[in-house]
DNA sequence: CTTTACGCCTGACGGC
DNA sequence: TGCCGTCAGGCGTAAA
């Protein structure tokens, strides 16, 4: 289940293979994922050379002179890279071939993901143009969170979950970062002071930098395949550990459900 | 306006 | 062994 810090690795890890690569053809085998996949890609893709490869939120983007190839993992959604052909397996879903041979392939078992061609300014698409502060950079402050938390009842945990909010906050990591700041998932948005969410949003920072770090060595090899995100899970402190002491005080973590999301936390060091 | 519920989809897992 | 129910989860949409 790619979050930010999963997407950010594999974009780092196909950048160099295919900036100025040019995609030779697009090979689709299912016609729809969340939503249609534009079944002209190929043409539109085909004979096209990528210029850059960004993200947004949890959104990658190709970009091209003609348009921009709009790619997003949902949940169980992985990009593996290929040399030459290799026979599909179940759930690969589309190739992107390029002229030098190499290909990306997207595989995706629940097809929660998205493959869609933008053309014009992507950020202008309806599925960018309101999303909030990307988490790791300058725009993100506890000053945006605490204005934008103003009488708001919602638990704090699904409000930094709101892409409108901050994007590219998961379940998994909206637990860890409220761990990492001390504050109770359950609190209302609207009740945290200015100076505690200047600590949420460094944590924020703090545990996605992390986690991307962690991703950059275990998944540093893209030459072969298996982009295939991992959770990370050998850091987490507080998600999936209902149950088990806290790494601070030894209390047992607490599992809550908030906005129908399993949510973890101690509740001796968060309030 | 805010908040909540639901649907999309498959694989893993537990109970029988 | 197999069948069935439940859960997980990003995120858009509908409804309250």
């Amino acid at each position: 289940m790619p979050e930010l810090p999963e997407v950010e690795t594999i974009r780092r890890g196909i950048e160099p293979f295919i900036v100025n690569n040019r995609v030779c053809r697009v090979l689709l085998r299912t016609p729809k994922l969340r939503w249609p996949v534009p079944a002209d890609l190929d043409r539109r893709l085909g004979g096209q050379v990528v210029q850059r490869v960004e993200r947004r939120a949890k959104y990658l983007l190709l970009r091209t002179a003609v348009g921009t190839l709009l790619i997003h993992l949902g949940m169980s959604g992985y990009l593996r890279t290929l040399q030459g052909d290799q026979p599909p397996g179940k759930h690969d879903h589309a190739d992107i071939l390029f002229d030098d041979g190499f290909c990306l392939r997207l595989n995706d078992a629940r097809r929660f993901g998205a493959l869609l061609w933008l053309e014009g300014d992507p950020q202008r698409h309806p599925l960018l143009a309101g999303l909030g502060p990307e988490p790791l950079s300058a725009e993100l402050s506890g000053e945006v969170l605490f204005k934008k938390g103003r009488g708001r009842r919602l638990a704090v945990k699904s409000f930094i979950m709101d892409s409108r909010i901050v994007v590219g906050v998961g379940n998994i990591y909206a637990s860890e970062a409220l761990f990492v700041a001390g504050i109770d998932p359950s609190r209302a948005a609207g009740r945290i002071s200015r100076q505690r969410y200047r600590r949420l949003a460094a944590a924020i920072r703090e545990v996605l930098q992390r986690a991307i770090a962690a991703g950059g060595t275990t998944l540093r090899d893209f030459s072969d395949q298996q982009g295939r995100p991992g959770y990370f899970a050998q850091q987490l402190q507080v998600y999936g550990r209902a149950g088990e002491a806290c790494t601070v005080c030894g209390q047992p973590i607490v599992k809550i459900i908030l906005g129908q999301r399993a949510s973890y936390f101690c509740s001796r060091c968060q309030n």
